[in-house]
RNA sequence: GGCCAGGUAGCUCAGUUGGUAGAGCAGGGGACUGAAAAUCCCCGUGUCGGCAGUUCGAUUCUGUCCCUGGCCA
């Protein structure tokens, strides 16, 4: 980035912490579109569990990679990137400034970081490793990395299924280990970026928020949300959408898994759990301006804070 | 009021033949490169209800008081 590229901002926090009313503010007094960072808002279908902002709030501010999916595709940090910088830069064309919001920080990493240029997901492989995980486990898939690729196997838990899978893929694919692959180049993106973060003023708060929250989606009729979405025969619990927080819980009641009250005690404890991972990425961060989400006058700051950088 | 059963971690409980205690859940911390709202790793001191007695030593035994639940009045 240098003093010639044009301007993006980031807002960043964990779930249930205002940031998309905060971005809606922004953008009525900036020359905005808002370009969404998050796993689940991708999926069409998946309105109440994702909170996505209402059709009269897109209709009021351009809102970008929501309902981009069906639930039975599935997405990727990389092509997240993809989508946001060509999002960004046809934002940027039109003489306004991209604001990137939500709570998937692996994609505002893959954003602001660059990623190694490493292959994508081979559905064939990836289901025979599973197949022979289920006869030798994955401890002895393990124990082939760590031939393979000693220092994939050093960084890796034997019990870490998903990151074995894929170390042992990008080897199947490209024939190389994937920790050599790993340090290669990663590119920046062309834009001078202003990182903020909506932080909760409290861990009791946030739970707090969390636990209504999800009371008033259960309200709002996520269970039917969630009933439709299960009564498709082409989508399963084990794909990547219905894995989502909310989602997957109410779906083990409609399994008959889980009582009623179980599944929404569970869908909060999932909730503040996925809040808990955020805020470990956000502490990692660098540069970043946070701000407490529940000070009354937070949407005023942020303002200040962007129009006056965006003036710089 | 009487009888019985309990009062141990935030919750549900186990346990200590007397040497101050441990599981599950919850919670906390961390890792993180094409599944990421995913996946995985690490973390358990708490007046063992209060007070007194016996004892070298009591959360454990005894007495008493308090609290909770049940049954009987």
């Amino acid at each position: 980035m240098n003093r010639a590229d044009p301007p993006a901002i980031l807002l960043m926090g964990p779930t249930a912490t205002g940031k998309s009313d905060a971005a809606l503010a922004l953008a009525a007094h900036l020359p905005i579109e808002i370009i969404s960072v998050d796993s689940a808002m991708i999926y069409r279908g998946m309105d109440i569990g994702t909170a996505k902002p209402t059709p009269a709030e897109r209709a009021a501010v351009p809102h970008h990679l929501i309902d981009i999916l069906d639930p039975a595709e599935s997405y990727s940090a990389a092509r997240f990137r993809e989508d946001a910088l060509a999002t960004m830069q046809a934002i940027t064309e039109r003489g306004r400034v991209p604001l990137l919001v939500g709570g998937t920080l692996l994609y505002f990493r893959a954003l602001t970081r660059g990623l190694a240029p490493l292959p994508s997901a081979d559905a064939e492989y990836r289901a025979a490793l599973e197949r022979e995980a289920g006869d030798s486990g994955w401890p002895a898939l393990h124990a082939r990395l760590a031939e393979i690729d000693p220092e994939a196997a050093n960084r890796v838990h034997p019990n870490d299924a998903q990151r074995i899978q894929r170390a042992l893929e990008v080897h199947h694919v490209t024939g190389e280990p994937m920790s050599a692959q790993l340090r290669q180049a990663h590119a920046a993106p062309p834009y001078r970026l202003l990182r903020l973060a909506l932080l909760p003023a409290s861990r009791v708060e946030l739970h707090e928020r969390i636990a209504a929250r999800f009371e008033t989606m259960i309200d709002a009729g996520f269970i039917d949300e969630v009933a439709a979405l299960r009564a498709r025969p082409d989508l399963s619990a084990a794909h990547p959408s219905m894995r989502a927080v909310g989602y997957r819980q109410i779906w083990a009641w409609l399994d008959g898994q889980r009582t009623r009250e179980e599944a929404i005690r569970d869908g909060i404890v999932a909730t503040r759990r996925y809040a808990k991972r955020q805020m470990t990425w956000l502490r990692g961060e660098q540069g970043i301006r946070s701000f407490d989400a529940a000070d009354p006058g937070v949407h005023d700051r942020l303002y200040r804070t962007a129009s006056g950088w965006l003036e710089k």
